[in-house]
DNA sequence: TTCTTGACTTGGACTCCGTCCATCGTAGGA
DNA sequence: TCCTACGATGGACGGAGTCCAAGTCAAGAA
């Protein structure tokens, strides 16, 4: 059961292969991979079926790699498992956004970015030139600075907050 | 000049016809009249040929409707210019947002808004049930309250806050 | 007033991002 | 091992926005 599928049907190949873009080991550290195993786990508990998919969709995710688009989600997830399909990338960063694992952010008009950093709240900082995000913790609690008479009777339940400028090369 | 144009070729109409949905009179008060005219008089100054269609959609959004999709302000302008294009509207608010007249808002990862009210700086509360928009002005600087350590050698520039939460009708 | 011309407008094709759906595959329990 | 409901697939589809070649016209010149 270990050998290469090569049927004649070699469509769909479910078995990781080595990724040909990770260069060098050591670029996963051991807290990660307890934090993958964790994640891993505790989507098992929640009634996740555990597919081959949704496995090298987290571990994407779960690596330093943030703010990643579907579509370099994808792209990563593909060098693993070459036949995995847009569409699955998408719900299942529809399902872990979710349970809570991870965060959409919209900075712009563009692509939404997904956010493997969502048990710390933070917040972002984009340069306006290249593009890059930066996690920032400002100073106090925003909501706090919303006073009642300016809530116009809303329920108000999350603050998000994008800080813009240009980044170091930028400037 | 004042008869309706109805040579064989009636393709291009720039006269403007009356709105069939503007019921009721007094729907503009004199103030923003004049706000009107001092941004197509601004318009002017800055080098812009004054053209139906521009006049048009500056009218649109000087109105008191706020965050209109770009869609929105289309099906408005072309009531009264009913051969107006999307390619046009699109530029005119791209050419209003460079000036610094409009203000451009995406909120989520729908289509962006355009919210005449540049000059004053406030922040937006966003229902998450219907989807509508109220203006909000929190205490402080929200710039402030990210301090210089949290800056990673940016140069900010800029802040944009959502509040987010259910409105009165959808509580 | 008429002429001229380059800025502006148009509509349709195109791209990008994301969703939907019929069909097929398979994880995990019996 | 077998079953089957849940999940994956890929291709069609839709919304939002951009681009472009061709046609039009605002406004200055004469
Ligand atoms: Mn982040
Ligand atoms: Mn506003
Ligand atoms: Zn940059
Ligand atoms: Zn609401």
């Amino acid at each position: 059961m270990d050998g290469v599928q090569v049927k004649k049907d070699a469509k769909r190949i479910t078995r990781r292969v080595p990724d040909p873009d990770c260069q060098g080991a050591g670029v996963h550290d051991p807290n990660q991979v307890n934090e993958m195993s964790d994640l891993l786990e505790r989507l098992r508990g929640r009634g996740w079926r555990m597919t081959s998919q949704r496995r090298v969709v987290a571990e994407v995710l779960d690596g330093d790699h943030v703010h990643l688009t579907a579509d370099e989600v994808h792209a990563r997830a593909a060098r693993r498992l070459p036949e995995i399909s847009r569409a699955t990338v998408y719900n299942t960063l529809g399902e872990l956004v979710q349970l809570g694992e991870v965060m959409e952010v919209a900075t712009d008009g563009r692509a939404k970015r997904y956010d493997p950093n969502a048990h710390r709240p933070h917040q972002h900082l984009v340069c306006s030139g290249c593009g890059s995000i930066r996690d920032v913790r400002p100073a106090g609690d925003p909501l706090a600075d919303l006073p009642a008479e300016e809530r116009f009777g809303f329920r108000v339940s999350a603050v998000q907050v994008t800080y813009r400028g240009l980044c170091p090369d930028c400037a």
